[in-house]
RNA sequence: CGCGGAGUGGAGCAGUUGGUAGCUCGUCGGGCUCAUAACCCGAAGGUCGUUGGUUCAAGUCCAGCCUCCGCAACCA
């Protein structure tokens, strides 16, 4: 019979930087999902990869002096490094900038514009000349380029165009007849919505940068990232290739993983495409959550707010720190990463009661048998409830791995875990063992725990990977003893087996100690960014003639009120001694109307006017950061409104 | 009335289709000594954000309100 085939993919990551926490958890999520399914018996296929194109990397290259393809060589080794350090058993690792993908996405761009559902058009927006970029009218910031500060010009860009507004009905369609498409279940609503609000066509090439796979028909063209980046998952099967067999045998895939913030390319524009192609859809599409710091914050390249999981395996094992992430958060839902909730789990979880209950249950084994429990083995009534637990525990983590709930599944493990500890304390074995006459008694309690563990380490070993052998080691496990199948049964331990203590599983952690050492070597995030306030950017030196632009003056508050729809805004209404104007101010989070009317504040009277939320605004007034999240406006005593300031 | 998420014992979270409020950590008390000062038992601690409604019965359904957090829009 042939096996059942199981096809997984995590995103493929951008490589403008280097591999991070958020990163491993979206990673090691599949790894465990790869390895439940090997242990079941399926045909798996674990795919992930990079995503090397676009300007980012061009300009991140450019600024290192190196060409894009040398600059994302360098970042891809680590994550590869990565990968194999976290124990990711991933079958392929498919990079957008390999040869077969390159020329397979041209095939498809070319067989999408063949059939019409690509066609060319014009691009349009605001264009920054030394960025190269096309920036929305609302990305602007002082109406001018939100990156570099400079002036935009409006400007138009002949792009190719992908026809995904035809699609909205047929996606739409694809939900409602396929519920489980999207998981969890609440991110499917946003993407209802997201479509009744309309489709536009997609731009799926620019002529603005080079670093990319070129449209062969036309090749001042490059590939924008949908076409590029989404294709992965069926080019990596061969698609468009000379051998197509693994495509055929994998596609379509049993589920793509990937980040809340990414659900809308996979669920939208990536089915659209497939619908295009005429291919099948992916089975489904789930989107976690994301790793958050202490104070909220997402981990991000960007932010240089990283957790380095390289320290963080070198200082707990690698297990430990795949316990974590998948036993701590929820798959959905956000979750925190903190060191302490981090080290607080190691040493409950790990050391307390799985390697204490791996501990002392060898040492007794070792210490009333020399490691070799006899035969003959008298039950008692007492064991039925943990035997009856042990037996049932692969049927509970099965069914929570069909919802990619490893925290569920690994919750159930640790029940058994909790069962078995409390197990030693109901039989008393250190008791038994100073009676001869309960040498058979003895016997069976220490062979229950055993059975126990062994159950346990074989359903533990997708999530860790290590630490499985090392305690099936101890038990002197090996064969039918240590499969899948025999995790559902009671008993397999074959008689004879010799138990050996071996080393400490998880070493206990000196929280003070260690959470001193973690803040020495991992920089803490809010003290980072404490620091990055301190350091206030000087400006480039101005003349006084430049300084004499700005016209100040002290303007009285007439009269205030909250914007409505505008959270941060207050709409101040002000004499400024020649005659009243509106002026929009974010400062609502810190003061309401009454703080303000009837005082002076300084105002910058020759602002060009903008549009906030729909009210004029004809000047700014001055007010100070005064400290983390802090701001105060600049207040004047005794100053009539109208007079200058200089 | 922009979209969405969340408000449950000190902390972090579960609570599926409404039917006596649970888990982990922490705290306090006890037990045990095989074990990594680990393990086991017990206790204290919550009017489940607020108000009203439906119901024999609501954390769970409905409506309003408050607060917090993302995104979007606007820190002129």
């Amino acid at each position: 019979m042939e096996k059942k085939t199981f096809y997984i993919t995590t995103p493929i990551y951008y490589p403008s930087g280097n591999a991070h926490i958020g990163h491993s958890y979206c990673t090691v999520a599949s790894d465990a999902i790869a390895r439940y399914r090997r242990m079941q018996g399926c045909d798996v296929m674990f795919l992930t990869g990079t995503d090397e194109h676009g300007l980012k990397i061009e300009q991140k290259a450019e600024a290192e002096g190196v060409t894009p393809k040398q600059y994302v060589d360098k970042i891809v080794a680590n994550f590869q490094k990565l990968w194999k350090l976290l124990n990711i058993s991933n079958d392929r690792f498919i990079r957008t900038t390999d040869d077969y993908h390159v020329k397979a996405v041209q095939k498809i761009f070319r067989e999408l514009y063949d059939r019409g559902d690509i066609y060319k058009g014009k691009y349009d927006g605001w264009y920054c000349t030394p960025c190269e970029s096309f920036w929305t009218e609302t990305q602007l910031k002082d109406g001018k380029c939100p990156d570099c500060g400079r002036e935009v010009k409006w400007a138009e860009e002949e792009a190719y165009f992908f026809r995904l507004s035809k699609y909205a009905d047929r996606i739409l369609k694809l939900y409602e007849e396929h519920p489980e498409f999207i998981q969890p279940e609440s991110r499917k609503n946003e993407m209802i919505a997201f479509i009744k609000q309309g489709l536009q066509d997609l731009c799926v090439s620019r002529t603005s940068f080079t670093w990319g796979i070129p449209v062969d028909f036309d090749p001042k063209h490059v590939v924008y990232v949908w076409v590029d980046a989404l294709t992965n998952y069926i080019t990596a099967m061969g698609y468009g290739s000379g051998d197509d067999s693994d495509y055929k045998k994998y596609w379509p895939a049993d589920v793509h993983f990937v980040g809340k913030e990414i659900v809308r390319f996979h669920t939208i524009i990536w089915p659209a495409m497939l619908m295009a192609l005429d291919l099948p859809l992916p089975k489904q599409v789930y989107g976690h959550g994301w790793l958050l710091f202490g104070d909220g914050t997402k981990m991000s390249k960007s932010k240089g707010n990283v957790v380095d999981p390289n320290i963080l395996c070198e200082r707990y094992g690698v297990d430990a720190i795949r316990y974590f992430l998948l036993r701590e958060i929820p798959f959905g839902a956000d979750g925190v990463f903190t060191n302490e909730a981090l080290i607080a789990r190691i040493n409950s979880d790990l050391a307390n009661d799985l390697g204490n209950l791996v501990s002392r249950t060898t040492a007794m084994v070792q210490k009333y048998f020399g490691g070799q429990i006899p035969a003959e083995r008298e039950s008692e009534p007492v064991d039925d409830e943990l035997i009856a637990m042990a037996s049932a525990l692969r049927e509970k983590c099965d069914k929570a791995i069909e919802g990619y709930q490893f925290s569920a599944a690994l919750t159930e493990i640790w029940k058994l875990v909790a069962r078995s500890n409390k197990y030693i304390d109901e039989t008393m074995p250190w008791a038994l063992g100073k009676d001869e006459t309960k040498r058979a008694r003895l016997a069976a309690v220490m062979y229950n725990l055993c059975e126990s563990l062994r159950i346990i380490s074989i359903l533990i070993a997708p999530f860790m990977p290590e630490t499985s052998p090392r305690i099936q080691k101890q038990l002197g496990l090996s064969g039918d003893a240590a499969t899948y199948e025999s995790a559902a049964v009671w008993g397999a331990t074959p008689a004879g087996t010799v138990v050996e203590k071996g080393e400490t599983l998880f070493p206990r952690i000196d929280v003070d100690k260690e959470i001193e050492a973690l803040n020495a070597l991992i920089p803490n995030p809010m003290e980072q960014k404490a620091e990055e306030k301190k350091e206030i950017p000087g400006l480039a030196q101005i003349g006084i003639d430049d300084f004499a632009k700005v016209e100040l003056r002290a303007a009285k508050v007439v009269a205030c009120e909250p914007i409505k729809k505008a959270k941060k805004l207050l709409k101040l209404t002000l004499d400024d001694g020649a005659g009243e104007r509106t002026v929009a101010s974010g400062i609502a989070k810190w003061y309401k109307p009454e703080d303000l009317i009837g005082r002076t504040v300084v105002l910058v009277a020759n602002l060009k006017p903008a549009t906030l939320c729909g009210v004029e605004s004809q000047g700014m007034i001055l007010a100070a950061d005064a400290g983390e999240n802090d701001v105060r406006v600049i207040f004047l005593e005794g100053v009539p409104a109208g007079s200058s300031i200089h």
